[in-house]
RNA sequence: GUCCCCAUCGUCUAGUGGCCUAGGACACAGCCCUCUCACGGCUGUAACACGGGUUCGAAUCCCGUUGGGGACGCCA
């Protein structure tokens, strides 16, 4: 590549940040990062009904979140209304666009015509050639432009190849509404032009509106970009992702205790494959990212995968960030006591969890909220019989002198041994009576972070 | 309805005419490790949608069928 890419993000805020709107940020911010080109953004809020400022920043947020960064100041688009206006009536001069004075209702009629008729849906041109004398007085037109009625227009494109369409299939689409607002393919092009995009990277469902961009750029002169449509995320059903069957938004899965490392790592391989690499850092994400690695199917969306990578990452990552990180999913703040013992039992901790959700349930075993709760399978481990046992144990544990986990385990493996006891026997009451539940990390560990007084109070207060 | 796109294990994928009795990862099952649960290690079940070609040879190329998805707005 000889020229750096200048790749672009488009959004339209209008809700939540959609996962596949995540991809394609990271794929686009991939791209520019490997070929040490620019990333930008550009909100796309034409829109004015559906666009709202608290959208704008999901957006902003989403992107942060995942550590996806932009280049410079966000383009809003709305703002270069004036600009996009501008070419359409630029257009209109060079005889390349003209004015409609069809009204919306006749429109539809057309449009329902043509579909009982089971005719192609398209605008019949009935204003290309009129001359504007013959305009309904009080009418506002809108811009149209005059596309090609003859031969096909092609897209290359870099994940699906070669696509052909023939013009006699695409219709006259308006550029400019009747209140002068630009509509979303003349503000598309016109800003990617002025932007200097070089590859317009952006989901599937783009694809034929390809076509009519395309026009404009060939109205207009311009040099087309490279294009690159990436394949849909879909659900389990295989249709596309939305909000009616489930989470589909960024911040939905920040809330359900994803990584954000690790959220990136699970898209860029949802759709993308280098060789038989799973685990991929963001280094080798950058140093390997192409286009032509991009499938060209729908990919679903896998819970069991992302459960995967996120326990993967949890392992990888810095223990203080865990400990703060799960505050979110406790009900009440731990203790500074208590956050330190957890940092210490961190490790254990963390293997045992696909999620901060699941991380901050295992972390309750150092939050030392009196009196101990204990869950039926841990009521049914200690019976009468038992907690003797437990309590003769108890006064063992008073004489260790290194309250540390090596000596408590050796402490009850004689124990054991002089009751002709197996070590299972003793240790899971032992979990019972610390924890109140019958599943931690190893007991002796856990012991040892509570504490001898701790330890001994809960073990008295069987 | 019209147009466009897609098609390898349940899922994500490797595979670009011989290296494929199709590889990896997740999930699932079993075993090992083990104080519980995990981690880890080992083993296993499991796929080229179908039908025609082309070729000495096809998961790979071509055509068709079927199935799926997307687009057809004064939304983006």
């Amino acid at each position: 590549m000889t020229l750096s890419p200048v790749c672009r993000l488009a959004p339209s805020p209008t809700g939540y940040m959609h996962i596949g709107t995540a991809r394609t940020a990271l794929y686009n911010q991939l791209f520019a990062k490997r070929h040490h080109g620019k990333f930008l953004l550009r909100i796309e809020d034409t829109d004015r009904e559906r666009s709202t400022p608290e959208a704008t920043q999901a957006i902003f947020d989403g992107l942060t979140w995942l550590g996806l960064h932009w280049h410079g100041e966000p383009v809003m688009q709305f703002s270069r209304a004036p600009r996009h206006a501008e070419v359409a009536h630029q257009l209109v001069k060079e005889g390349k666009a003209y004015f409609c004075y069809c009204s919306p209702e006749e429109l539809a009629e057309m449009r329902e015509e043509q579909k009982n008729a089971g005719q192609p849906m398209r605008y019949d041109g009935r204003w290309r050639n009129r001359s504007a004398d013959e305009a309904p007085a009080g009418v506002k037109p809108v811009i149209r432009i005059k596309a090609p009625q003859e031969g096909e227009t092609v897209v290359i494109d870099a994940v699906l190849g070669e696509i052909r369409v023939k013009n006699e299939q695409l219709d006259d689409m308006i550029l400019l509404r009747s209140d002068g607002t630009p509509t979303f393919h003349l503000s598309v092009v016109v800003d990617d032009a002025d932007m200097g995009i070089t590859h317009v990277i952006r989901g599937n469902d783009h694809m034929t509106n390809t076509f009519r961009q395309l026009q404009i750029y060939h109205a207009m002169g311009w040099k087309e970009p490279v294009y690159a449509h990436l394949p849909m995320i879909v659900n389990d059903q295989g249709q596309k992702l939305s909000k009616r069957h489930g989470a589909v938004g960024v911040r939905d899965f920040a809330k359900m205790g994803y990584l954000p490392e690790a959220l990136r790592n699970y898209l860029l391989r949802l759709g993308w494959g280098h060789g038989d690499d799973e685990i991929i850092s963001d280094e080798q994400a950058a140093a390997w990212f192409n286009l032509e690695g991009i499938s060209k199917s729908p990919a679903r969306f896998d819970y069991n995968k992302l459960n995967a990578l996120n326990a993967h990452y949890l392992q990888l990552a810095d223990n203080v960030r865990l400990s703060e990180l799960i505050k979110d999913f406790m009900p009440t703040a731990p203790s500074s006591e208590d956050t330190q013992r957890i940092i210490k039992g961190m490790a254990s901790l963390k293997s045992r969890a696909k999620t901060l959700v699941e991380l901050a349930e295992g972390a309750k075993v150092y939050c030392l909220a009196q009196p101990l709760i204990y869950d039926e399978k841990a009521k049914a481990v200690l019976d009468a019989a038992t907690v003797e046992m437990v309590k003769k144990l108890a006064e063992r544990f008073a004489t260790v002198n290194d309250w540390l986990a090596p000596a408590l385990e050796e402490c009850v493996r004689n124990f054991a041994d002089e009751n002709s006891l197996k070590l299972g026997k003793i240790a899971q009451p032992l979990r019972a009576a610390l924890t109140g539940t019958t599943v931690s990390p190893p007991i002796f560990e856990v012991a040892e972070i509570l504490g001898r007084d701790v330890s001994l109070k809960r073990l008295h207060a069987l």
